[in-house]
DNA sequence: CTGTTAGCGCCTTCAA
DNA sequence: TTGAAGGCGCTAACAG
């Protein structure tokens, strides 16, 4: 089915049939009668335009690019690509995935491969490194950083979790309902030298201690680990418990760290929140699952990637013109929304 | 860059360039002089081809549509959609996704975005609604069918889980292990009547009771439920345990009804797998993490996926030629691995 | 061995 | 108000 063909259906000119499916056939004056005849054939002949051709001719095709290095186990990933598709297709963009698992020569392949068919735009994102430089490849296009911090200067626009606030959100909870005796699981105290992956365990560690300072509070420990998971949990929070230490809460910088806090409290028999609270990040699948239910507060996977998406067909549609002209744009921050459940006790 | 500047470049005609670069160059004897200064150009300028272009002109994209149904919870679609795009790219196609929720209307739409953009074929995948009709959008294009069953008669080609064979795996790793007083968590003892949504009760069950048949086994209890989750696992196994009843092994249909089952042998003091074993299905993250770690049978997401990829490919390049002509297609049954870690006892 | 020509399907002046 | 013509970038016959 191809435009000449309902032009001819029509007993019309392509040119007209073109203009009418346009939606420009009042401006242009184009007589009722024609514009129904163009408008029933197509319908008859279940005309779709191809948009190879509209693309080829007008330069656009309203397609994006999804870049991510994520890797088989992370769950974040496939949830942002959900968002961001969930966005685009909202707007009436289709979007190519491609996934780099860290390969710096896949990930030019995948953008080249994009570039190819003419993407107007990509999103570029990042569940593992979270600083990192941006290949140029992406420069010959629009691009919104995902989840990332570039290491060079060039202005990008960027959409990022607003991980400080959470962390400072979470010491504000803790303290707020009473909590005295506070141990940090899976992050030393200086936000410096935190977790050489990612920003998340420096941001929530600096966002905590901001509060912690604020209110007069002291953490009496805290105990970094470089792999966040249960049996590192479990281990950093026995050995909390074999130090003798008070405990009141434990805030731990992620569910599955908090998963193994769950197991070392449950075999010595400590109670979870009467005896001891547990609060963490990420909003993991099982958080709800746990007995008692994890209050966490969510990563949000998704808003990121609506966020992403949005940022950049705003982008793709203010036009090229605007790019690297203006001031330097301010990251999106994206919060991370409590969900309170019940492992955190009101001790006030 | 185009192909003509390209050619002007290095003196030669367009169609000259065209050849040399697609590689038909010796076929056609271009003097090997010719040849390296096309070459030469196309490095030197940077040169990539316009896909859509030759899209255009060779009806052909390399680009497939991948639609599923699947909603945020399921963890199952991630992995399946980027083991598709794994394989894709791995034969130079690049892969639109789109998520549909379960919305009829969605999914013509996403269809139809396709089909305008001229992918080359679709995969429709589901993670709901394992038997369903195929949308008639679906038919103008190569599809693969991926975890679904049609409802109506025509022969596509199809991928899907060996959930019969997993369930007989399961039933015979019991067995063989020496358990004798088996309950079943999360389903009946009559396939006709299994769950509702999806063919995996069903299909898991009807293997299962094969092999006890042929070992002369006989199930104790079978307790349905229509929500596979934590807490129906919790509710039914506390059931089990206070009958009274004999137990030797739990075998539970997914993972989260064996994270309920933990929860409630934990609170009465029973152990894993020393008083009881639990056997389950799917390999969800967590399952890992559980202490102790659980024995299950892996859902395939990455494999189902790829395999679907594969299988539209080879469709696809085979040529839509052979549309309808042959024998029904067997589906593609993907096995689901045994992850064997320590929930189930040695009583043999 | 290489260049010319035509056309994939669409949009957009420009003339009529 | 409508139609004819040209071109987006590429490929494939067909001449030379």
């Amino acid at each position: 089915m191809t435009l000449s063909q309902v032009a001819k259906e029509a007993g019309v000119a392509a040119s007209t049939a073109s203009l009418v499916l346009a939606g420009r056939a009042d401006e242009l004056r184009i007589s009722a009668t024609a514009q129904e005849r163009v408008r029933d054939a197509a319908r008859r002949l279940g005309y779709r335009p191809n948009a190879l051709s509209t693309g080829l001719r007008t330069g656009t095709t309203r397609t994006l690019g999804f870049v991510s290095d994520s890797v088989a186990s992370s769950q974040l990933a496939g949830e942002m690509i959900r968002g961001a598709i969930e966005s685009a297709r909202a707007r009436g963009y289709m979007v190519f995935v491609g996934e780099t698992a860290g390969d710096a020569h896949l990930e030019r392949d995948l953008l080249d491969a994009m570039f190819d068919r003419q993407v107007d735009g990509v999103v570029l994102a990042t569940m593992m490194t979270h600083a990192r430089a941006i290949p140029v490849e992406a420069t010959r296009m629009p691009t919104v950083l995902l989840n990332i911090e570039p290491t060079d200067d060039a202005d990008y626009v960027r959409v990022l979790p607003d991980e400080v606030a959470a962390g400072a959100d979470a010491a504000r909870l803790l303290v707020d309902s009473g909590h005295r005796r506070i141990h940090l699981i899976g992050v030393g105290d200086d936000p410096a030298t935190a977790h050489p992956f990612g920003l998340a365990a420096a941001q929530r560690l600096r966002g905590a201690l901001t509060v912690f300072a604020e209110t007069g509070q002291q953490i009496v420990s805290a105990r970094p680990t470089v792999q966040w998971l249960p049996p590192e949990g479990f281990r950093l929070v026995s050995e909390v418990l074999d130090s003798g230490a008070e405990v009141d809460a434990l805030l731990c910088l992620n569910d599955r760290l908090a998963m193994g806090a769950y197991q070392a409290l449950q075999e010595r028999g400590v109670r979870v929140p009467d005896d001891v609270s547990v609060l963490s990040f990420d909003d993991t699948s099982f958080a709800r699952w746990l007995r008692p239910g994890l209050t966490t507060f969510a990563f949000p996977q998704r808003a990121l990637g609506r966020a992403a998406a949005d940022e950049l067909i705003d982008l793709i549609e203010r036009g090229a013109a605007t790019v690297g002209s203006s001031a330097p744009t301010a990251a999106h921050l994206v919060p991370l929304p409590l969900r309170l459940r019940a492992s955190v006790a009101d001790r006030t």
